[in-house]
RNA sequence: GCGCCUGUAGCUCAGGGGAUAGAGCAGCGGACUUCUAAUCCGCGGGCCGGGGGUUCAAAUCCUCCCAGGCGCACCA
């Protein structure tokens, strides 16, 4: 906790002669228990005061001997550190107190003061289906986008859908050869996906059809009425089958700006790089030479004269620019599109925009298979949709035979099915790859959302129980807190705030994940240590006190992994 | 061929300069007349991919090698 930091780096600063400040980034939170709960250590200063640490930690602690502050007991050497105890029940009141005055906003600060911070979360291509594979992005983003909404950012979320390009020339090819409407009316996306996939099948025979479909996306760019007419049916069945997984999952955005909502912009872009002369022709295409910073040219119109991916992309960075002028803009799209970004961001560097450093690419690694990747053009796919129905259905049975009485079956199932399926991608450090496999996306032990959404619905047990809803505030009975798991527990739930500021700061939603286990773990052992209602009166205060602001810690962190906590389950 | 990422217990992964490298799963053994056993407690299990280097200190930083993944001009 903050305080507690502070209150040591006064005393220690004039001590080693240095900056309060100086002392705050040098304490570190060590590895065992026993050792205290920060530690000072004495390496650099050996050097500065020409003794071995261990001598300096030793001096340190005897002229420390007879002093404690208000929330730390006693300093005492260990090897090279200088090792400071909290004192329990002060520290309690301080941390309990804390969390029950700012509630829901616990662990939320103002770091951002409302600058905007557009987020490029989800973006599917549309009339593809949702697979397993789009889940990472849109809840990593989506994660991200809370978390700097509770650090006091603006958040805009932007579905930067893929409605636009050259699938676009493959589907109508597809659709005026083998199309049929009702089919299409009946199941959309599923029916456009079966085409893309014949598409990429007879084209393997006949590679006509890949030139029959340029020709339809350049017609499409240059406005020609069949195709746009095409575009626009293909994209509005498409958006109403997300709606629905959104919808589910809980996912907003600010926006839906797709790739198609840059074409206006695209000729100035292409103007704006002639004028700085950075690009050139190349055999008939226009060209970005980035050699001189290692890395492989870009192109941004092709020789048929229609334009790529990255054109879109780099309208778009302008225009998010202009429209929000952010102090950071995030792309949270897969690691192998990590080139991309870089040429993204080096181009528009080389246009002179300082802000091309406040522009940054989040990746993540790929759901793939035992066998091998995931592919939508080949059909080997997982949806989203399935793997949904499977982890709830898992969860009503679980519940079925758990807690048959339950009220509200149904809702409890949606939480904890959908909860695990957002964990299991938030849990994990996002750069890694993931290897899909039924069994662990439907075992609700060990480290999953389940775990901590049980642990939350046991403590709402408990405090249902008693005589208020709530627990009222008392200083005394915050005090009277000792028992090693209460004390443990109270220091777990003190590290919220720095988990969500570290988790935004490194764009890893997984660094609170992992902390909500850290915190759930530590009040299952309380709750196997210490009775609540069955204790002293003064006791069941504090401990009232301990684990409403423990179910405080566990709802507040969850929410902004986008996952509800159920009150029962 | 070049570039980026990853390699830690049987499996899935935390830890990303600092004290004795940790969890979960799987295995074995315990704990429900007591606040929900989706839980808890105990046991076994490791050349932290390999070599070299920097440092008082390396799983962590640098370098080379090996293995896997992902990219590298007319897809997104």
């Amino acid at each position: 906790m903050q305080k507690l930091k502070e209150e040591i780096g006064e005393i220690l600063a004039p001590l080693v002669e240095m900056d309060a400040e100086q002392v705050l980034d040098l304490l570190e939170i060590p590895p065992e228990p026993d050792y205290g709960d920060l530690a000072f250590p004495c390496f650099t200063l050996a050097r500065t005061m020409k003794k071995p640490p261990p001598v300096i930690a030793h001096n340190l602690a005897q002229q420390l001997a007879d002093r404690k502050g208000w929330l730390w007991d006693k300093a005492e050497p260990r090897g090279p550190y200088l090792n400071f105890y909290i004192a329990p029940k002060a520290y309690s009141q301080e941390v309990l107190k804390k969390v029950w005055a700012e509630k829901a906003e616990f662990g939320h600060t103002n770091l951002g003061h409302g600058a905007n911070v557009p987020i490029d979360y989800s973006s599917p291509n549309i009339a593809k289906p949702f697979g397993v594979g789009h889940i990472r992005s849109t809840v990593i983003g989506h994660s991200l986008y809370l978390i700097y909404r509770a650090l006091g950012y603006n958040s805009i979320g932007i579905n930067h859908l893929g409605d636009w390009g050259t699938q676009f020339g493959k589907l109508i090819v597809a659709f005026k050869h083998w199309g049929d409407q009702s089919e299409l009316k009946d199941n959309p996306v599923d029916y456009l996906y079966r085409l893309y996939v014949q598409f990429h099948q007879q084209a393997e025979e006949d590679p006509a059809l890949d030139d029959e479909a340029r020709l339809w996306f350049k017609k499409l760019e240059s406005g020609d009425e069949e195709a746009v007419s095409y575009w626009e049916h293909f994209r509005k069945l498409s958006l109403e089958t997300y709606a629905s997984i959104y919808g589910r999952l809980g996912i907003e955005f600010e926006y839906y700006h797709g790739e198609s909502h840059y074409n206006q912009m695209l000729e100035r872009v292409i103007e704006l790089v002639q004028e700085q002369g950075i690009a050139r022709e190349s055999e008939g295409a226009l060209i970005i030479d980035l050699e001189p910073y290692n890395l492989p040219p870009v192109m941004l119109r092709k020789k048929d004269g229609a334009t790529l991916y990255i054109t879109r992309d780099l309208a778009a960075a302008i225009y998010r620019k202009e429209t929000f002028d952010f102090a950071r803009s995030l792309y949270v799209v897969g690691a192998e599109q990590t080139l991309h970004f870089q040429q993204l961001f080096k181009v528009l560097e080389l246009l002179g925009f300082e802000w091309a450093s406040r522009c940054a690419h989040v990746p993540f690694g790929m759901i793939r298979f035992k066998e091998g990747r995931m592919s939508t053009r080949a059909g080997k796919i997982i949806l989203l949709e399935e793997v949904l129905e499977r982890a709830v259905e898992m969860a009503r049975e679980i519940i079925e035979e758990k807690n048959p009485d339950l009220k509200d079956k149904e809702s409890a199932a949606e939480a904890v099915g959908l909860g695990a399926v957002r964990f299991g991608d938030l849990s994990n450090d996002r750069v890694k790859n993931i290897e899909f496999d039924w069994e662990k996306v439907l075992d609700f032990s060990g480290e999953t959302a389940a775990y901590i959404q049980y642990a939350h619905a046991r403590i709402c047990s408990i405090i249902r129980k008693t005589e208020s809803e709530t627990p009222a505030w008392d200083d005394q009975a915050a005090l009277l807190l000792e028992m090693d798991e209460e004390i443990t527990l109270v220091k777990t739930l003190a590290r919220l705030p720095e988990k969500i500021i570290d988790s935004a700061e490194s764009y890893k939603p997984s660094i609170l994940a992992r902390y909500l286990i850290d915190v759930a773990r530590e009040f299952n052992r309380f709750y196997h240590n210490c009775p609540v209602l069955n204790s002293a009166p003064e006791i069941k205060h504090g401990r009232l006190l301990l684990i409403d602001a423990t179910r405080q810690v566990l709802a507040n962190g969850l929410g902004l992994l986008g996952i509800i906590a159920p009150e029962e389950m």
